[in-house]
DNA sequence: AATCCGGGGGA
DNA sequence: TCCCCAGGATT
C-alpha cells in the first residue's frame, strides 16, 4: 500500500484492509472484486491485484507461510527490490537495505549527488551505499529510521539542517547546495484525452453500467458507457455539438436500439498520473419507449438507481454519480 | 536502461 | 499547477 503513496493516506485504508482480510489465508480466499473494493480510492489498483495474487501464491507454494528468503520474496508479484528489502529487514530482521524516495534524497545529499537520481547508474550507487550502511544488528530500526529521517528532517523543500545530526558529514550542506539536491526530475508531458460519457436511463429510471473486462486497466471496475479520444490539445466548450455527434456515432456502433443524446449533464477534468481527461457527460434516452427488453451489449447491466452504491467505481465515475445526485435534487 | 504506469494528497 | 509519495513491471 505504501508504494508511491504517503503514510497518512494509507493508514485508514490499511486498518480497514486488515479488518476485511486479517490473514494471508483470508486475503487469498477472497474474490478479487472484494479486495478491489477495499482498495477503492487508494489508486494504482494493480497493487491490489498483485497483493491478492501474491497471497494465493503464498498459500499454494509456501503453505500459507510468508517466505523469508530474498529470491522467493522478490519473485512475488508486486514486490520489487525495495519491498523485498523492507519485508526481510523489518519483518524478519535480516540485513537488507531499502532505498525509497526518502533514503534516495538523504543519501544524495550526504554524497552530494547532483545528477538525476532515477538513472540506473545512480540507483546502483545509492543501493550499494545503502547496503554498506545497513547494520547486521537491528536493520529494521536502521532502515525505518533512515526513511523517517528523510520524511521528518531531510525534507525535499526545506531540509531542517538546523536540527540535523548529520550536517558534519553532509556534502550538500558543506557546499551550501542542500536545496539543489535532488535535482528536479523531468516531468512526463501531460496528455489530453477526451472522454464522452453516456448516462443512459430506461423507463424505470434504471441506469446502464458496464464493467471493465477486456482491459487490464482498472479491471472489474464499473463505469458509465464511455468512449475516449486522444487529443492534441484540450477540447473547447464550443465543441459540444461535435461531441454530441461523435457520441451518437459511437452509440450506433454498439447498440442495436435507437438512442438519442439529450444534452450535456456536466463537464469536468480528471487527472490520472500524466493524463488530463476532459470528461463530458451526456444524458441519453431510449428512443423506442415500447421496447420492454432493450437489448444491450454484453458486459452491460441495467442498475436501479438506489443500488448504485453496491458497485465499484473509480474516482471519475464517482464524480459523475455525484453530479447525477445534484441534478436530481 | 529507459519508459511507462489510467492515483492521490498537499501546497 | 506543481511536487512528492516507504516503487514495480515492461519493453
Amino acid at each position: 500500500m505504501l508504494q508511491q503513496t504517503q503514510m497518512a493516506t494509507v493508514l485508514p485504508y490499511y486498518r480497514n484492509f486488515l479488518r476485511c482480510f486479517p490473514s494471508i489465508e483470508a486475503l487469498a480466499k477472497a474474490p478479487l472484486h472484494r479486495v478491489l473494493a477495499a482498495w477503492a480510492g487508494l489508486g494504482y489498483y494493480t497493487r491490489a491485484k498483485n497483493m491478492h495474487l501474491a497471497a494465493r501464491i503464498v498459500m499454494k507454494k509456501f503453505g500459507g507461510r510468508f517466505p523469508d528468503d530474498w529470491e522467493s520474496v522478490l519473485a512475488l508479484p508486486g514486490i520489487g527490490r525495495y519491498t523485498a528489502g523492507a519485508v526481510l529487514s523489518i519483518a524478519f530482521g535480516q540485513r537488507y537495505a531499502v532505498v525509497d524516495g526518502n533514503v534516495e534524497r538523504v543519501l544524495a545529499r550526504l554524497l552530494k549527488i547532483r545528477a538525476n537520481l532515477k538513472t540506473s547508474k545512480i540507483q546502483k550507487r545509492l543501493w550499494t551505499v545503502a547496503e554498506l550502511l545497513v547494520p547486521a544488528e537491528a536493520p529494521s530500526k536502521f532502515n525505518q529510521g533512515l526513511m523517517e529521517f528523510g520524511a521528518l528532517v531531510c525534507l525535499p523543500k526545506n531540509p531542517q539542517c538546523g536540527r540535523c545530526p548529520l550536517t558534519a558529514w553532509c556534502g550538500a550542506r558543506r557546499h551550501g547546495i542542500e536545496t539543489e539536491i535532488p535535482s528536479p526530475r523531468q516531468r512526463q508531458r501531460t496528455r489530453d484525452i477526451q472522454r464522452l460519457v453516456a448516462v443512459i436511463r430506461d423507463r424505470n429510471d434504471r441506469i446502464l453500467l458496464s464493467q471493465r473486462r477486456e482491459t487490464t486497466l482498472m479491471r472489474n471496475f464499473w463505469e458509465f458507457p464511455s468512449w475516449e479520444f486522444k487529443r492534441g490539445k484540450p477540447p473547447t466548450s464550443i465543441e459540444t455539438r461535435q461531441s454530441t455527434c461523435r457520441l451518437e456515432g459511437a452509440l450506433e456502433q454498439i447498440f442495436t436500439i435507437p438512442l438519442k443524446v439529450r444534452g450535456a449533464i456536466c463537464t469536468f477534468r480528471h487527472h490520472i498520473t500524466f493524463h488530463r481527461i476532459h470528461v463530458q457527460v451526456f444524458e441519453v434516452q431510449l428512443q423506442n419507449e415500447a421496447s420492454l427488453r432493450p437489448s444491450i451489449p454484453p458486459g452491460m447491466r441495467w442498475i436501479p438507481k438506489n443500488s448504485l452504491n453496491k458497485f465499484l467505481f473509480d474516482s471519475a465515475s464517482l464524480k459523475i454519480l455525484e453530479s447525477l445526485h445534484d441534478s436530481a435534487g
